[in-house]
DNA sequence: CCGCGCATGTCACTCGGTGTCAAGATGTCA
DNA sequence: TGACATCTTGACACCGAGTGACATGCGCGG
């Protein structure tokens, strides 16, 4: 999955960056960069991995060597995403209930999109539009939900190798995150993300604070 | 998405199959075999498309005219699964509520799969297992839920593209289908469908038929 | 018997992705 | 300053998935 060296690793010391590794995060975000630009308008499978290592002014095999594939460069702008959600939801206090831990944990990501909505609808509206985007994406979150899971077996005291709770729980919150970020997407941006986030939880909160 | 002939067509007369129609259905078991053979035994990236042509007595030109890609073997398996879903949710009586019809529409690929778990659960487990292949099958939820919301949405007189009902009720059923799969192919095929099934949807009935 | 269509095999090609190696840049120690 | 180690890169060769083009062989209707 991930590339050969640790690609764009978080800095121990923000402040003081090594040469190197300002290096390598510029050559990163040029990569990026270009990729985002050409997949956007030319669509995922009319860009060729030359083709963006050249409108970075690199060769392809650099580009193998941030990226773990054509989809990487694409999907790693929704990844921090799902640590973001995790982050949160261990982070609510202990004794709030499900719908409310969950829900801010969502948000978390939802606000990223509503933050920053120029670059990040069409990102989005890139991946939910193409099959091979889509189908990592949703790796992606098959992976969060695992995590989610765990913290939530975790707070409530219940494996989730045994109780289907958890598992259920966490995937009906990603279930609304999907149908926010779809609802965003097919908008362009139109609908209000928080709102939109606020429907769908209502939708589910009385199933996630039945737990028993 | 599609092979280039129509592969293996439900024929309109069962009796009557013309030779060439059965042949094609000869070649195209001969080759779902000999993959999900091999690739069950040795993993999915250890086995080449030629290696599969081969086992079959056929070339690879020859699989690819019959499978739109390595994934798609598989994946056809539960492919029709969807297809399933949606008949079933139709065909339910109208006055039903949400809980219970799509409980009897997910219950039928689950049933398919409790029916012959001999091969079932290898192939399930094969593609919980293998990124590319869970990918792929996520893929495909991702179209079961579309297709599902929009009949949830006529049953009950919702615009899925306003309401968000349809698609979290959509959502939601198939996370329990995807717990059930999970737990499952996790414990060997020892868990009770059925019983996984009632216990996931128990959790997400009051969230389901609290459509207003 | 002849031609038509269909399935197949072969070949060549593109592209994603990887292993390897040699060369350049940088940083360090003496 | 010079020798050495490390890191990054480009170039090249290679594999495997997937596709297009063409030729061949077979069954089927005339």
């Amino acid at each position: 999955m991930s590339p050969d060296p640790a690609p764009t690793p978080a800095p121990a010391t923000p402040a003081a960056l090594s040469l190197a590794e300002r290096k390598r995060r510029l050559v990163s975000d040029e990569l990026s960069e270009a990729a985002l630009q050409l997949l956007a308008t030319k669509g995922f499978d009319a860009v060729t991995v030359d083709e963006i290592g050249a409108a970075a002014g690199v060769s392809k095999r650099t580009f193998f060597r941030y990226f773990a594939s054509k989809e990487d460069v694409v999907v790693r702008f929704l990844a921090d995403m799902g640590t973001g959600i995790h982050a949160e939801l261990t982070a609510r206090p202990a004794g709030e209930p499900p719908s409310t831990a969950l829900r801010h944990a969502v948000w978390v990501p939802v606000a990223a999109c509503a933050g920053h909505s120029e670059r990040a609808l069409r990102v989005v509206q890139l991946i939910l539009r193409t099959p091979a985007l889509l189908a990592r994406f949703l790796e992606r979150q098959a992976e969060w939900r695992d995590h989610l899971a765990a913290e939530l077996g975790r707070r409530h005291g219940l494996d989730p190798e045994i109780d289907l709770y958890p598992r259920m729980a966490a995937g009906m919150a990603l279930t609304a995150f999907d149908a926010v970020l779809r609802r965003w997407s097919d908008s362009e941006g139109a609908e209000d993300p928080a709102d939109l986030l606020d429907r769908a939880f209502a939708l589910i909160t009385p199933a996630l604070d039945a737990v028993g």
